[in-house]
DNA sequence: CTTTAGATCGTCT
DNA sequence: GACGATCTAAAGG
């Protein structure tokens, strides 16, 4: 497949395991997130993440070492996916992060759409470019990312399914916005961490 | 542009 | 049985 644009080396899995979620949340900003399924390549920039801090976030699924058959995945070593239903329709994209045994998550929010965007309009039945994958629900379903796979690895193939991430574009520490995180009131004071990170227009305006 | 209500179902209690 | 790490359409400004 010929991919005639820069910044497309795949980042290895063993990238996610750093133990700074926070960081590589923020990190992941700028980069490219890709899916192949059945052949068909979509990808865009990732312009939103929030990071979950593990067992002793109180947003997080795996708050106080909750062990669950859902939330097992997120004790998996980083690199794996969880991926849940949200609302009983939306599949929420994360990427597992740290060693095996600390439940930490980055959730993928938002990208912006730049390969395979007749694809990604059509799995969405939409023609706006611009509200096609600008939430988590909405790049899940542009990306054909099911709850299904929630487990598989970055890199790894399933079922004609592969989503991985590539390196992109160095992101000015200037372009980052930071802030609360969205639909968590119920964690209390944790609903106050500055764990949200969103990429300014700016950035893709710059050479 | 903003607000509001309704959809919808797997997961956990 | 209750509840979401959300989205959309519709209606009003």
């Amino acid at each position: 497949m010929v991919r005639n644009i820069p910044g497309t080396n795949p980042v290895n899995n063993d990238y996610f395991l750093e133990d700074d979620v926070v960081s590589l949340a923020k990190g992941m900003l700028g980069m490219r997130l890709v899916t192949l399924v059945d052949g068909v390549l979509t990808s865009g920039i990732i312009s939103e993440t929030e990071a979950y801090g593990g067992a002793t976030d109180k947003a997080s699924h795996a708050y106080g070492g909750r062990h669950t058959k859902r939330t097992r995945i997120m004790y998996e070593q980083g690199g794996c996916i969880y991926v849940f239903l949200c609302y009983g329709i939306h599949s929420l994209f994360n990427i597992v992060t740290n060693v095996a045994g600390i439940p930490d998550a980055v959730l993928v929010r938002g990208i912006i759409p730049d390969e395979g965007v007749e694809t990604m309009k059509q799995r969405r039945n939409m023609k706006n470019e611009r509200l096609l994958a600008n939430g988590p629900g909405k790049l899940s379903q542009a990306m054909a990312i099911h709850y299904r796979y929630s487990g598989l690895e970055l890199n790894q193939q399933e079922n004609g399914f592969k989503v991985w991430i590539e390196e992109g574009r160095k992101t000015d520490p200037d372009d980052i916005i930071t802030d609360v995180r969205v639909g968590i009131d119920y964690a209390e004071e944790d609903a106050l961490l500055p764990w949200r990170f969103i990429l300014k227009k700016a950035h893709f305006k710059k050479k």
